[in-house]
DNA sequence: TCTGTAGTTGAGACTGAGTCTCAATAAGGA
DNA sequence: TCCTTATTGAGACTCAGTCTCAACTACAGA
């Protein structure tokens, strides 16, 4: 899955040209960075990434670059958590939904044409006109769900998948 | 709409009880403060109404008591917005997803029977056990939509809807 | 009534995400 | 080279939410 980098790069060039933004090596960077760190990140993660590369990059050019990528719509703001938003890479990846494990943090995605078009139709009912949507089902994985936490007789960090995979 | 405060102020003494929590004043000001304000409501908001009737109550213990009401299902938790959750109260309420309008703030409810089914089957293939979800459409309101922001001759406030009703 | 205990409360300190400000720097054109 | 504009990053700031802890309450038992 590291091919594609290649092409997420240019997209991102090309974003930038067309709103008047130049390349330059930080925003380069970071690019570069979010397109390899895993598909769905904290800022903090992506920051810490691109400090590796360039260690004179500051935190306000990693969320402005950041917002700039959203609205060329080559990543999208996920609100799973309290504290902070993640963010997922879209460029070359379909649209989808996600199920969020409240135990063990791991993330399911799922298509489902179906919802989307009843969707569409709910919004045309009301003559609303959608830009994004945001469909996160939050609950335990297969793993979590009875084995672990029925029985109510494990702490965290077990249940086959070990630890944090958010 | 003022009907079924004491129904849902009830149901709280009852959900305080099956916890083991005692029905204390502050308790039960906040209980009426949620079940009385508007209908998609912010800690703060929730805050200085409390305050009117307890002025000596402190934000802490309305956290606090939201945290309950959440967890006895009084309450649901909605987050539409980058700063802070909003809160709603669901007693009566049927289940509903949302879309809301990124100009006017305006908040649109709707069911869809279809969609909650599929989504229940999207997770029963991958085992998964959902416990709560939430499905919100981002965009522009009907009046919002064509009128004010597509001929970009208008700055926010007007639209129909004027100003803040989110 | 007095006393001990557990539950509850609220002021204020603290954390962490995100924004704002502004001076320094880099790039590019005349 | 000189001037103008875009970009950058340190640090201050805001705001939601949590944590800590001392004070306060309700009440059961002596
Ligand atoms: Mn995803
Ligand atoms: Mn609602
Ligand atoms: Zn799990
Ligand atoms: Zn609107």
């Amino acid at each position: 899955m590291t091919r594609g980098i290649g092409r997420q790069m240019d997209s991102f060039k090309r974003a930038l040209g067309d709103l008047g933004l130049e390349a330059t090596p930080q925003r380069l960077a970071i690019g570069e960075a979010a397109f390899t760190v895993r598909p769905h990140f904290t800022v903090e993660e992506l920051f810490q990434r691109v400090r590796k590369r360039e260690p004179r990059i500051g935190r306000v050019t990693v969320y402005r670059t950041l917002k700039v990528m959203m609205q060329a719509r080559l990543v999208e703001e996920r609100p799973f958590r309290k504290g902070g938003m993640l963010y997922e890479p879209m460029a070359g990846h379909r649209h989808h939904d996600h199920m969020l494990c409240l135990r063990c943090g791991k993330i399911i995605e799922f298509e489902n044409e179906r919802i989307e078009q009843e969707q569409a139709r709910a919004a045309a009912r009301h003559r609303f006109q959608i830009l994004t949507h945001s469909h996160t089902l939050f609950g335990y994985c297969r793993n979590c769900r009875k084995s672990c936490c029925s029985t109510r007789g494990a702490g965290p960090g077990e249940c086959g998948r070990n630890g944090r995979e958010r």
